[in-house]
DNA sequence: CAGCATACTTGCCCATTGGGCATTTTTGCC
DNA sequence: GGCAAAAATGCCCAATGGGCAAGTATGCTG
């Protein structure tokens, strides 16, 4: 069961996360100070450092988290649907049964869209997990690397714009209903 | 013309940038401090902070200025293409006619490949541009505003997945043969 | 051409940051 | 209960980003 130190440290880690997103939507990203958001958390300064290399990292940890889910999740469909199908899949299930992730989620990125450096983190992230994301699809079709990694990235990337319309447009429809349209999108816009 | 001006600040960004990219290639990014650039570039330290906000902003300057003169030749494509084939006719031509260019970005992405804060930047400041890109494809087609973001995305992540490509393929093969198969894959990828 | 407003450069300064190192405290296990 | 491994903390320092104010260069106008 991973231990108790294993799960005492993602507590923690997840206590700083949690202190840096609310420090940060309280007083605006830029008027908050490591020291804050340790002493929020109840740790040290130092010891802040040996969770998170900066404030960055910290406010976008859950987005790892999600990006790993989702890797995993769609290497546990069932094996007869197309890696595209399986990552749509994916995000329409989360996105139904846990719909306060994916509202989470936007709220990261309606940071992030705020906040450049932040938004550079984010990409640079999610930058890194779309090779996992592009091995899963790869594994999963029999489709070659090049075709993988360029699916892994048009759904990555189709997540994104689905996020920034979705924060755009007052958040008046159901986050998942902006995501199906925008991965219609992609869909369809090679098919003229 | 510009103004005597605009013209010398102009050739000092550029002479910093290329300060800064020399630099990093000899020592290394993590190698080279702020100081010393602004020493190699003739100017103060305080001035380098005029010129860029961080070490970043100076390695990836041409970065911003490609996707610039991207989105203007985009525009000054014969009105009959689509944005897609726009898009790849732009770069296609660049690739034959400027291909020191190409390297250049290519180089630039390399060094981003080995230091992720250097990846994140580049891919904010890509972030940033993908929504002029956007609006010059709505502009030509009379596509809308959705379709036109994804094509843009689909478009800048292809040519980020042909340089990883190509720079992991040790540079082999013509920078412009591996862009060209990645946007075919992209093409293809949704017509299975 | 002289003089002036504007824009650019620089020096000085300070709060914040990332991380090395050494010490202390906690934790899990025998 | 005691010990080895791991985590937290304190102390420290170089580097950074940017505000402020004092020079300095530039180009326009009378």
């Amino acid at each position: 069961m991973a231990g108790l130190r294993e799960r005492k440290k993602a507590a923690t880690r997840q206590a700083v996360h949690d202190a840096a997103i609310r420090l940060s939507l309280e007083r605006g990203i830029d008027g908050v100070t490591i020291d804050e958001i340790a002493e929020a958390a109840g740790i040290s300064r130092r010891s802040f450092s040996n969770y998170f290399t900066s404030k960055e990292d910290a406010l976008l940890y859950a987005d790892g988290q999600q990006i790993r889910a989702l890797v995993d999740a769609v290497r546990d469909r069932p094996a007869g649907e197309s890696g595209w199908t399986a990552m749509r899949a994916v995000v329409s299930a989360l996105a139904v049964q846990d719909e306060h992730i994916v509202r989470e989620w936007a709220l990261r990125s309606r940071l992030a869209m705020s906040h450049p450096a932040l938004l550079a983190v984010q990409l640079g992230n999610q930058a890194a997990l779309e090779q996992d994301l592009a091995a899963a699809v790869a594994d999963r079709d029999g489709v070659g690397p090049i075709r993988a990694r360029v699916l892994a990235t048009a759904f990555l990337a189709s997540l994104r714009v689905a996020m920034r319309l979705w924060n755009q447009q007052e958040r008046t429809a159901h986050p998942r209903e902006t995501m199906e349209q925008v991965l219609d999108e992609m869909e369809r816009a090679f098919q003229g």
